[in-house]
DNA sequence: TAAGTTTATAATGTATACTGTTTTGGGCTC
DNA sequence: GAGCCCAAAACAGTATACATTATAAACTTA
């Protein structure tokens, strides 16, 4: 039952920033399972150091929403359809347009580490490998995101994102999505290779719509949670 | 120099969401001044509780952008010119959608309420009085977002709104500022009567762009923060 | 007098202890 | 055996004490 998640500290910053980056990056690499809790308590003796940075890190992680916290730990959020809904419709408004202006403002550095993910994203399609897909395709999401000059843009993208990484782990691993997603994924890429924002534009609201068309298809186990959903309530608040 | 803004506690929640509840309602008002700094040990003492709760509620308004946190205390952002247009794109993508929604989910009492903001608006433009303009501005656009029924749509639009609410107060002290704010306020409360999306949404595209160029005509004192801005830098972070 | 350096201080960052509340589990009763 | 009630545990919330750090002030020196 006491699935100890790997917490080890990277030296940057306070401790509550530190410790913050490491569950961060847990949750975003998908090692996190949908109902593990998390308690301060324990990490922070995991960690050697006290409660209080830990729980800071994890209140923070609940107002960004990569979390919720109960009386007992914290968890995943469990989002249903319409939580879903909400959130792609937000990207949809947002991503097309970012992918824009990093079609102008991508260097080749980052083009070059676009190609790399997208071979990566190939190579693991072709192997069946759903965690080396699933990872690919933040590398190349989290490359041209880099590139917009634009950080509240970029970020607002990056945490909506991440909020559907969780169940898109189960998305990417059906093999015919992957076939989509790489397809999108190099139309997207060349668009940014030819530096031609347009394109760019478009090919990521189709990415964005197949995105969330496969999502919808394959969850049906999410109920539609008419009205008052109880999904991402927090503790006592409204 | 010890400006000491009021506070009370209001009874809801635990002591952390009330403090967060109470000095982002300060905020929001506009009663805290640009340089004013505010420091948890002097909240907490006023309060007559203990720096935590009062600590949590500063470090989740320094995540949501309401506030930057130095060594020395609390402050608002000083936001650049880059900022300011940055926050604007972002609004510029949203609200338009989010009209539209409102446009078919406003209910009666919604209605009512916005016609009240609007002749509330319109009187205080014709009496002069700039903060009365700004509440009933506020007012405004806190009712329709409320009919919106993606949360996570309304939610980070009313964040990058408030971002800019400190800068905006200027700008609504404008006499002919605040003539054509009305004029936006009145065509979008029209499409909302009549229930038509369309003209919500384009009418709010035309009430942000409108926003976005007054201030950029009004704040020269802002300076354009080419490349490493120090504005939204927090403490000791990338 | 101005610039550089040291010291003092004011504030956050961290740790530990205590309190309150909810959930879970066990035992008692019907 | 099922349902209710009570008790104990587990956790977040809060309080207080101590450590650390960056800024501002004071002091020295060219």
């Amino acid at each position: 039952m006491t699935e100890t998640i790997e917490l080890k500290r990277v030296g940057e910053g306070n401790l509550r920033a530190q410790v913050y980056q490491q569950i961060r990056l847990t949750i975003q690499h998908g090692e996190l399972a949908p109902g593990q809790k998390l308690v301060d308590v324990d990490i922070a003796a995991q960690l050697g150091i006290s409660r209080m940075p830990v729980r800071d890190a994890l209140m923070q992680l609940v107002h960004e929403g990569y979390l919720v916290g109960t009386t007992r730990g914290f968890t995943l959020p469990t989002l249903t359809a319409t939580d879903v809904a909400d959130i792609f419709e937000v990207r949809r408004l947002l991503e097309p347009r970012a992918a824009a202006h990093a079609a102008r403002t991508l260097d080749a550095a980052g083009l070059k580490t676009l190609a790399a993910a997208l071979r990566e994203a190939e190579a693991a399609a072709a192997a069946g490998d759903a965690d080396r897909f699933f990872q690919a395709n933040s590398a190349f999401r989290n490359c041209w995101l880099g590139a917009v000059e634009n950080e509240r843009l970029s970020q607002t993208i990056a945490r909506f994102a991440d909020h559907v990484l969780v169940v898109r782990l189960r998305t990417l691993s059906h093999q015919p999505t992957q076939a989509v997603v790489v397809a999108g994924m190099r139309a997207i890429y060349e668009a940014f290779v030819k530096r031609d924002a347009v394109a760019a534009y478009d090919c990521m609201t189709h990415f964005i719509q197949n995105a969330e068309e496969r999502f919808m298809k394959l969850s049906p186990p999410l109920q539609h949670s008419s009205g008052e959903g109880e999904s991402m309530s927090r503790r006592g608040k409204s």
